[in-house]
DNA sequence: TTAAATTTGTGAAAAATATAACTAGCCGAA
DNA sequence: TTCGGCTAGTTATATTTTTCACAAATTTAA
C-alpha cells in the first residue's frame, strides 16, 4: 500500500479553503471553480486542484466543486467532524487569553482545562475554564478526554512540560514557547514562535539599509584572535 | 547591482541562530562551528553556512564562527540593533496578553500603545501601556514613533484596520486575525493564524483513519444535480 | 445531435529549497 | 616551516513545491 505523503503546506491550505467555502455558503453559492477559489486569495488554481486531488476526486469537470460536498470532505479530512478537547499549560496572560480565544470555539475545539504550578492560581476560573494543578495533568486528561495540549509556559520549562504531556498520552501539541523542542516521533508538535515573526518584520524594516553599499559582503576576520 | 533575494525561511533561521548564540555566550563559549550549531537543533550544517554566507564571510576556516562577532552581525542584519515601537490594535484578551508578552521586551520591541474603538476601554492601562482611541492612531504613531502594528481584532475588521494602519505610514504588520489580508506591496504583513495551526494538529490526529481502506480516493459525484 | 465553452485531474516543466560534496583557508604540532 | 586536521564558503546534486499545459469529462447553446 502506497502511503501518500501529504505536505503540511497542503493541509494548511485545506484550512484556508474550508474557511472560504464557509463564506461562500453564507453567500448562498452552490458551486465554485478552482479558479474562483484561487482569486479569493493569492493562490494558483492548479495548486488548489492538486491539493484536493490528493484526497479524492471531489470536483466535476465543466462545473467545479459542489461547495457543500467539498466542505464535508475537507472537514472530514482535517478531522474537524469531531470535537477536540484542549488543555492549556501555563495560566499566565497568554494562556488565559488563549483559554477564551474565539478561534478555538469556532473550529470544534473546546478548552477543557488550564494548568499551572502556582498554588495561588489553582482553583480559579477563567471564564468557564478552571485552573488545575499541573501535577494532576494525567488524571484530568483522562477524565476530560483531552487530546490537544497547548504550551504557554516560559521557554526554560517547555521541554520538561512537553515530556510530561507526552507521558500523559497526548499526541498533538501546540507550543508558544520561543524555543525549539524535541518531540517523540509519534507526537505532532507545532511551534508558534512569535519572536521569529517579529524579527522577520524587523528584518524587513532594516533591509533597505542592508542593501546600501552595493551588497558588499564584509570579509571574515582574518587576523588570529588569541585567547 | 544585483539584489540578492533572501528567502524568509533564511531570515527565520537567523532568528534561531541568534537565540542559540545568546545561549552559547551565556555558557561562556567563544567560538562555534556550523556543525556545532546544527546539532543544537535539527538542522543541516551546510544550510547554516549558506544562510550566513548570503550576508558576508563571518566565519574563519579551521575555527568556526566567533560567537560574539556573529551575534553582532545577525543582530544588525535583523535590524535588532535599534528599538522598535509596537502599537497593538484591539484591546481584547489577546491584544492585552500581547501587550505584556515578555518576548516583545526581550528582543528590542517596546509596546508603546494599545488601540480600541470601545469607549469603555479607552484611557485604561494594561501594565504600563495605555489604551487609546483607534481614531487617534495616526497621531500616536507619529508621537511615539511606532513602526510595527499588531492586529488583534476580529476577522471582519482586520482588512479595514490594515488599511488605516497603512495610511498612517506603518510598514510592518503582524496579523492575528484568521483571515488572509491584502497589503500594499511596500508593507510587510505577517499573519499568525492559530486556526490553521490547530487544524493542522487535528489533521494529524485524524490521519490514521484517513489511511485505512488502502487510500482509495472517493470518486467525483458524477450524476448531474439540477438546480 | 453536435459543437463550443468550461473546468477538473494530472503528467511534465520550472522554481525554490535543502543536502551533499568539494575546495581552500586557517590552526597547531612536530 | 611543513603537514595533518578542521571547518568555512561554494559548487553540484537531490528533493520538494509550485506552476504550466493539456487530455478528458461535463454542460450549454445551436
Amino acid at each position: 500500500m502506497k502511503v501518500e505523503k501529504i505536505s503540511e503546506l497542503t493541509t494548511n491550505r485545506l484550512s484556508i479553503y474550508l474557511r472560504c467555502l464557509n463564506e461562500l455558503t453564507a453567500q448562498g453559492a452552490k458551486t465554485v471553480s478552482s479558479d474562483g477559489l484561487a482569486q479569493k486569495f493569492h493562490l494558483n488554481s492548479a495548486q488548489i486542484r492538486k491539493d484536493l486531488a490528493y484526497f479524492g476526486e471531489f470536483g466535476v469537470r465543466g462545473v467545479g466543486y459542489y461547495i457543500d460536498d467539498l466542505r464535508k470532505h475537507i472537514t472530514k479530512i482535517l478531522g474537524l467532524d469531531r470535537r477536540h478537547c484542549v488543555g492549556i499549560i501555563g495560566a499566565g496572560r497568554l494562556g488565559m487569553a488563549l483559554a477564551d480565544y474565539y478561534g478555538f470555539a469556532q473550529t470544534n475545539f473546546t478548552v477543557a482545562a488550564l494548568f499551572d504550578a502556582d498554588r495561588k492560581k489553582i482553583g480559579q476560573k477563567v471564564g468557564e475554564v478552571e485552573i488545575f494543578d499541573i501535577k494532576d495533568f494525567s488524571e484530568i486528561v483522562k477524565r476530560d478526554k483531552i487530546d490537544v495540549a497547548v504550551l504557554a509556559v516560559p521557554a526554560e520549562f517547555a521541554q520538561e512540560v512537553l515530556e510530561k504531556v507526552t507521558e500523559a498520552g497526548i499526541k498533538a501539541v501546540m507550543n508558544f514557547a520561543p524555543i525549539p523542542l524535541r518531540a517523540r516521533s509519534d507526537v505532532k508538535l507545532k511551534t508558534v514562535d512569535l519572536t521569529i515573526s517579529l524579527e522577520s518584520l524587523s528584518y524587513f524594516l532594516a533591509k533597505p539599509n542592508n542593501l546600501n553599499g552595493k551588497n558588499v559582503k564584509p570579509n571574515a576576520p582574518k587576523a588570529r584572535i588569541k585567547k
